[in-house]
This record gives structure tokens, C-alpha cells and sequence, in this order.
DNA sequence: AGATTCGGTGTACAGCTGTACACTGACAAG
DNA sequence: CTTGTCAGTGTACAGCTGTACACCGAATCT
């Protein structure tokens, strides 16, 4: 409410008001980037199919056609939402497996998504729902990141001498599978309540037994 | 189109016509499955939340105000064809279970997987894409009913001699992860054309391959 | 045979949707 | 200083939505 007020003065105002400075381009991308987080806000429990191009429009204080300056359609919007999502959700994992400590790498693995998730909920939420029930344009540009990220996985994997006796072909399919049980820990992560200790705590250790028992196989398997 | 008129003229028919025919709670059972079926048809390839009351009521020919005597909304429907669909899933796989082939398990899960899925396609399509994406109550209604599968599955392993190092928690566990394999899978496969007989057989030595990796691992697994 | 139930119909309305169109005024370029 | 660009505005409209309300007529009950 008192959000649209503000936004709607801030593109009238000549100065002294943050939302009205810098370059023309500099503020057609601050409120693209509006668009995108007030989507995001507004997709905090719902789906993006269920989401009007009036509402978002509403939500950052610009008028319903003022939105095709920046997006063709609300499909554009979801795609972009979702390449924005999943690089932040890439470079979280991936800086997780910068910090691998040497003592147990996969209780580190599971507490760095643990962090990932409560830390970037919305998007994660956003992924999770969009992945499978979104658009088609939403679901490849989804698809698409998570074969990213499960190659970079495999790539890690080669690197490991434990697992000289892997094919390529079983690299990938092992990475495939790790990354399916992670998302599945993820889902597990978004539906338990931070503030039930003890619910967080069963649902991690069980994701940790998960990966080692995937690690496990890993460790006697002969291509 | 067709149809519309079809069932429209169904129920205003005096006899000799199927869909006039029997008791009055017989016809309101049959109109009500109409409309699951219908719903079905038209949830090809769309999310419950962009299906109005009113395409559905148009689909199975019946004026947009009758729906309420059947539903009390659109959710309501969608929490009941979840049902329908995951019972139809969970018979799949009990049976899938009866007609263990001694000679390899795994092989044989993943082609009845494989038949059930192109089988019953729709049905997957409906509950993968609502899983994670549809309203609150329909989202309870699978993950209670996947529970369930989990849970049998472990009651399975339970009777594995081979597994009897197994604590009743790790039980679970090991299921869930089955089971989440499993439906990575299932996605997998509702992604991969069906004429494209390479690519399927593809997916399917890749299912293979991870319930392997994962049953390699409980085989040497110490609770 | 008469009364009741109830799945189905048709009309109606307010509220929301996407988007076409003409506009304004601050910035950027010449 | 003039001119063009373009992110933003406001109005307007047709099409869709859920659902309230009054009604009908065949199956069912008494």
C-alpha cells in the first residue's frame, strides 16, 4: 500500500529521493529490477500462472501498460525471473563447494544448503514450483541451469581420485542423481518450519544419511 | 466441440442413449466423473490455478452453475482428482511389486515404471506439476499419499534378509530416496518423447543405473 | 397420485483481466 | 536552444471470470 505511494513519487519527484536519480537507463533498470522483486514477493506462495500483469504492475506503483516497457508478456517475466533465481542459486553452490572442508564434506554440503534455502527462500520457492507446473519457456530456462549445475558437479567428481573407475556416461548419471536427491532436500527444507528446531534438525540428518548412502554406492561401484 | 453437444444431448434424452440411462445418483456419479475426466483432459498441459470453473463445465457440457452441485470449488476438484490419480499411481506400483522377477528387481521396476507412466500420462503430468505448484490443499493430498507409498516400500525392505541391518529410521530414509529417485525419474520420463525410442532407453539405463548406485550403497550400509 | 428432492438450466451482474491508443514531460543528443 | 526519444500516464473496451437467484422437470419418496 504505502509501498505504491512511495515508488509512484519517487518516479515524480526531481531529486533529493533515491528512486529518481541517476541516468535514464539507470532508472528503466531500477524498475525492471522492481518488477522482478515485487514479482518474486508477490510469487511468495503462489503460482506465476496465477499472477496478472495488473497485479505486479500494481504492487511496484507503475501503470498496467508502463509494464511492456521492460516485458513482452508475464512469460518474459517468469523466464527472467528464473535465470535470475537460478544464477543466485548457482553461486551459492558453488561457493559452497569452494569451502569444502577436508573433515566431512557432505555434512558441510547439507548445511551450506541449508543456509542457501533459508537464506534465499522466495527464490528457491519460486524454482521449486515453477520447475515442473510452470510455462514451457520457465521450465527449459529451469531445466537448463540445473543440467549446468549438475555438470559442474560431474566435472568435481572427475577431479576425485576415488572415483577413477567412473565412466563419463556414470559421472553424469551419478551427478544426475545427486543433484535429484538434493532438490528433493530442498522441497524437504521449504516445507519444514525454521522455527521447529527439531524438525529442521530430523529432515537434515536425514539428507546427510541420504548423500552418504549415495556416496557409499558411489564408493563400490564398477562401471 | 462435439462433445459439448454430445453430453448436453445425454442428459435431455429420454433413453436409448447411455447417458441418460440409470438411477439418479448413477447419472449425478457419471456427471461428476465427467467432470474429473474433462479436467483431466484439458490439465494436458496447464496448471490447475489457470483452469477456470467455467472451461471445465464448458468441456463436459454442463451450465457453468451446475459444477457446484458436485465441487464446492475448483480446488475441491483438484484435491479429488489428486486422489483419483495418485490411487490409480499406487495400484500401479503394488502390482509393479506383486510380479517381482527373481532374476533383477531393478530391471523390472523401471519398465513397469516405464509402462505405468505411459500408461497412465496424464495422471503423472497432473500430479508432478501440482506437487510442488498447486493450491495448499492439493499439495497435502499427494504428499500424504506419497508418504504412503514411501512407507510401503519400506515395510518391503523391511522383509529383506539382506537388510536387516537396517534401523527402522534408515528404513524410511533409504525409501524416501528410493522413492525420490524414482520420481525424478518419472519426470524424466514425461520429458522424453516416446517416438524417440533412443532417448527413452536412454533415461531408462540411467534410471537403472541410479537405483543400482543406491542399492549398491544400502548393501554396504551400517546403521 | 401427489409431494418432494435435486441435477440441471438461463439470466444477470460486478469485478477482474490484457492491451490498444493517445498523451506528457524529463532526459539525451544535435 | 531545439529536437527527438521513451518511461511513464490515463482512458477505454471487449472478454473472461465466479457466483447469486429463480426456475424446470424427471426421478424418488410417501
Amino acid at each position: 500500500m504505502s509501498k505504491v505511494v512511495h515508488v509512484r513519487t519517487l518516479n515524480r519527484m526531481s531529486s533529493d529521493v533515491e528512486g529518481a536519480t541517476g541516468s535514464r537507463q539507470a532508472r528503466k533498470l531500477r524498475t525492471r529490477q522492481a518488477l522482478l522483486d515485487g514479482s518474486l514477493r508477490l510469487l511468495a506462495d503462489r503460482t506465476l500462472a496465477s499472477l496478472s500483469l495488473r497485479e505486479v504492475a500494481r504492487e511496484v506503483g507503475i501503470v498496467p501498460t508502463a509494464f511492456y516497457r521492460h516485458f513482452a508478456s508475464m512469460e518474459d517475466l517468469g523466464v527472467a525471473l528464473a535465470e535470475e533465481c537460478m544464477r543466485t542459486l548457482r553461486r551459492g553452490l558453488r561457493q559452497a563447494r569452494g569451502r569444502r572442508s577436508t573433515s566431512d564434506l557432505i555434512k558441510s554440503s547439507v548445511t551450506t544448503l541449508l543456509e542457501q534455502v533459508r537464506a534465499h527462500d522466495a527464490q528457491f520457492r519460486y524454482v521449486s514450483r515453477e520447475r515442473y507446473g510452470g510455462v514451457p519457456d520457465v521450465r527449459r530456462a529451469i531445466a537448463t541451469e540445473l543440467k549446468l549445475i549438475s555438470s559442474e558437479l560431474a566435472t568435481d567428481f572427475a577431479r576425485m581420485p576415488a572415483l577413477t573407475a567412473f565412466s563419463a556416461d556414470d559421472l553424469r548419471m551419478a551427478a544426475d542423481l545427486m543433484v535429484a536427491a538434493m532438490m528433493s532436500i530442498v522441497l524437504a527444507l521449504l516445507e519444514v518450519d525454521p522455527h521447529q528446531a527439531d524438525d529442521e534438525r530430523e529432515v537434515v540428518e536425514s539428507a546427510e544419511k541420504q548423500l552418504r548412502l549415495i556416496a557409499l554406492g558411489m564408493a563400490v561401484w564398477r562401471s
